[in-house]
This record gives structure tokens, C-alpha cells and sequence, in this order.
DNA sequence: GTTGAGCGTT
């Protein structure tokens, strides 16, 4: 069975692609398959892998040859432990070659579906349960101050996400066509090629209000962690337990708290206010 | 020898 990804795809007609997540590096189809395959009938097995260094990307492709065995498959292994690591599965997103996936099923030729295109989310991906991962990027300020050596140390794991995210600004691309503001000029010459840019409109000041629960050190402690290999963490950083476990899932959002601003009603548009000048003569 | 965000190959 170790054929599967050896030789291409076999047959991906009707065939339920399932995404493999947060696997070891170690983690081989071999080891997937007896896991898979207690669910249900496993049509195929792909690990996409790095061409430079062979090593896998950390996720793998599981194809069904049934739905229920899919989604009972999903609800099972999802966050389960194989070999050591957490996986996440879910169903795939995208097909192969930019095929038409109907809710994880794979459908034939693309040409023969009149639809261009139904709702395929295309810019919003899938709003995975907030993992600790993700406070990484968010924290992560776009600071270009990083030094190039930092860049080198860590480009090769950072090639993986560049090539997929290319742009890192989407929204200020958006309006590079035609000027949206130009309403906000009256009559104003000033062309739109001024170099200043115009200050975004609402830009959040703080990006963290929370403070810390912890007593926090007043030592300047510099957020970003410019180079200083040499910076030894004698403080006793506490080294994150790498079996954390972020399993939780936040089912429950978090509550919206929506507040009765009653919104001040007070001057009613019945009454306006006139403005009599009594001139006595 | 390591890492860890993210959607695919003959």
C-alpha cells in the first residue's frame, strides 16, 4: 500500500478528499492508511512534499470512496494523536488542479459544469478554530525591521507560506483601479498621485489592550525578537510544553455581549428646532 | 537531528 502518491492519482471521480493536518514530518501515507482505512474505504493517500528537501509539508490527502465513511472519518480522527502529534482533519477545499469540489466531493471535468463559478469562499478560508498558531500571526505587526539574517535563518520554512500568500495587503490593492475617496475631495485639484498617503481612516492605536495577568516586569522588554542569538533567556522563559494539546476548540463563540447602547433617541426628528428672529421694531 | 502554517502529485 505504500503506492499511494507514488504514481499519480488513480481515480478521482466521486472520491471524497479529506485534509490532513498538523502531521509529524515523519508521518508517511503507510502510517495514515491503516488509521484511514478503519473508517472507510480509502481510495488514496497523498502527502505533498517538499521538492527541495523531500520532506513532507506537514499535511496530507486522504480520498474516500464515500462520504459517510468521510465525515465519520473526519469526526473520528479529528484530533486524534498519531505519532505524537495532533492531527486535524477535514475535508479538502481545493482539488488538485483547480477542480470542482462539491462540499469535498470531487466532481468530474470542470468544462462539463455549466456554473463558472458558485461560492467557492475564495478569499476567506476556513475560519479554523483559533489554535494557538494563530496568535503567532496575528501578533506577528507587519515590522520589516527584521535583519537579514533572520530572513535567511527562516526562509526555509517561510517558503511554504509565501508562495501561497503572495500579497500581504489585499485591502489597499483593492481600491488601487479607481480612487473610492475621491468623494471625500470636494473639488479639491489635488490629484490622487500625491506621495503622501492618506492616513488610513481607523487604525487601531492599540492593537493589545489586554494587559497581561501576570505581573509584568517594567523592563523594557523589546517585543520583537531583533537577532541578539547571544540574548540568553536566563529570566526563565518558561519553555512552552510542545504537547499542549491545542485541542480545544472553542465550540462556544465567544459571547458577542450585545449591549443595549440604546441609542440616544432624544432629539426627535418630529420636532425640529426653528430659529425665529423676533425683530421688534 | 530540528521546525509547524496550512490545501495536492503522475
Amino acid at each position: 500500500m505504500s503506492h499511494f502518491g507514488r504514481s499519480g492519482p488513480p481515480d478521482i471521480a466521486d472520491t471524497y478528499s479529506l485534509l490532513v493536518l498538523n502531521i509529524t514530518f515523519r508521518t508517511t501515507a503507510d502510517d495514515l492508511f491503516p488509521l484511514f482505512d478503519k473508517y472507510g474505504k480509502v481510495v488514496d493517500i497523498f502527502i505533498p512534499r517538499d521538492r527541495r528537501t523531500g520532506e513532507s509539508r506537514g499535511f496530507a490527502f486522504v480520498r474516500y470512496k464515500y462520504a459517510d465513511e468521510a465525515q465519520k472519518a473526519v469526526e473520528r480522527l479529528d484530533g486524534r494523536v498519531v505519532d505524537g502529534r495532533e492531527i486535524t482533519v477535514q475535508f479538502a477545499k481545493y482539488g488538485p488542479k483547480a477542480e470542482r469540489i462539491h462540499k469535498g466531493r470531487i466532481v468530474e471535468a470542470p468544462s462539463k459544469s455549466r456554473h463558472r463559478s458558485r461560492s467557492r469562499s475564495p478569499r476567506k478560508r476556513y475560519r479554523d478554530d483559533s489554535r494557538d498558531r494563530d496568535s503567532r500571526k496575528k501578533s506577528r505587526s507587519r515590522s520589516r525591521e527584521r535583519s537579514d539574517r533572520d530572513r535567511y535563518r527562516a526562509k526555509d520554512r517561510d517558503y511554504r507560506r509565501r508562495s501561497r500568500s503572495r500579497s500581504a495587503s489585499p485591502d489597499y490593492s483593492r481600491g488601487r483601479g479607481r480612487g473610492r475617496y475621491d468623494d471625500e475631495r470636494p473639488s479639491s485639484s489635488r490629484s490622487r498621485d500625491s506621495l503622501s498617503p492618506r492616513p488610513s481612516p481607523r487604525r487601531s492605536l492599540e492593537p493589545r489592550r489586554s494587559y497581561s495577568p501576570r505581573k509584568t516586569s517594567p523592563r523594557k522588554n523589546s517585543p520583537v525578537k531583533s537577532g541578539s542569538p547571544d540574548r540568553r533567556s536566563r529570566d526563565g522563559v518558561s519553555p512552552i510544553p510542545r504537547s499542549a494539546s491545542p485541542r480545544g476548540r472553542p465550540a462556544a463563540s465567544r459571547s458577542p455581549s450585545p449591549r443595549n447602547s440604546d441609542v440616544g433617541v432624544s432629539c426627535s426628528p418630529h420636532v425640529p428646532i426653528y430659529r425665529v428672529h423676533i425683530r421688534i421694531s
